[in-house]
DNA sequence: CACATAGATTGACATCCATCGATATAGGTG
DNA sequence: CACCTATATCGATGGATGTCAATCTATGTG
């Protein structure tokens, strides 16, 4: 570290250049990759839109199963992947595991969408 | 297949009626889904990113192969799926095929995340 | 027409993934 | 402790998917 060399103000840096941003490199590209990847099958889309749409702002597992015609295990498959893509909290009270949206995960993955 | 039923008025579903949304229905995730899934992958979000990069806001096979290191079969597999996914615009002029973003489809798909 | 080049298509192969049944874990209740 | 219920985890399986080599198609060019 060192040289602290002439601050001069980041400012321009965000304000003057609009254009030339490099294009995604591997890494980036793979990361935000697994977010997609999670949105990537319908029947996950239908879960978060399910979260989403309870009034209480969570449901457990056992309300999920039957809206989804799946098995149990398999609507528990899907919403650990979900969780792990950050996109739901995951809290256990008692025997039951309620499942709710991360605010303000899906805008910004939204966001990710419009900065590529 | 089909059975399209229940077409009943929009109408005022979209101004009166800002709460209860119903969760997506089989069909619309079935369908989103596509779209994501064709984000899904680290070297199809590259594609999309150098595509939008580029400064004529077009570039063909040739120069999509290169950076992505993968072979061209390869890369014309991705962007057959971007194209049908709606993503990109596909243009022949000559020997070469230029691919170019779809206007505004990033942005709606964006907002398919946001209306969950 | 013969040949070269850009790109798409095909077939094969390995890997990943959604789903299920069976089982394990953990909290609640008697 | 014995038992029930809610959820998670495991193992197996069939189907989808990413990649490549080989081939096909179409557009130029001599």
């Amino acid at each position: 570290m060192n040289s602290l060399q002439i601050v001069e103000a980041p400012v321009d840096a965000s304000c003057c250049v609009p254009s030339v941003k490099p294009a995604l490199s591997a890494d980036e590209a793979q990361q935000r990759a697994l977010v997609f990847k999670a949105l990537a099958d319908p029947n996950r889309l239908r879960l978060l839109s399910i979260v989403k749409a309870g009034d209480s702002g969570e449901s457990c597992v056992c309300d999920l199963t039957e809206p989804l015609d799946l098995g149990q295990p398999t609507v528990s498959h899907h919403l650990k992947i979900l969780v792990e893509a950050g996109l739901l909290h995951r809290e256990k009270r008692g025997t039951w595991a309620y499942y709710s949206l991360v605010p303000g995960a899906l805008e910004q993955t939204a966001g990710l969408l419009e900065s590529l």
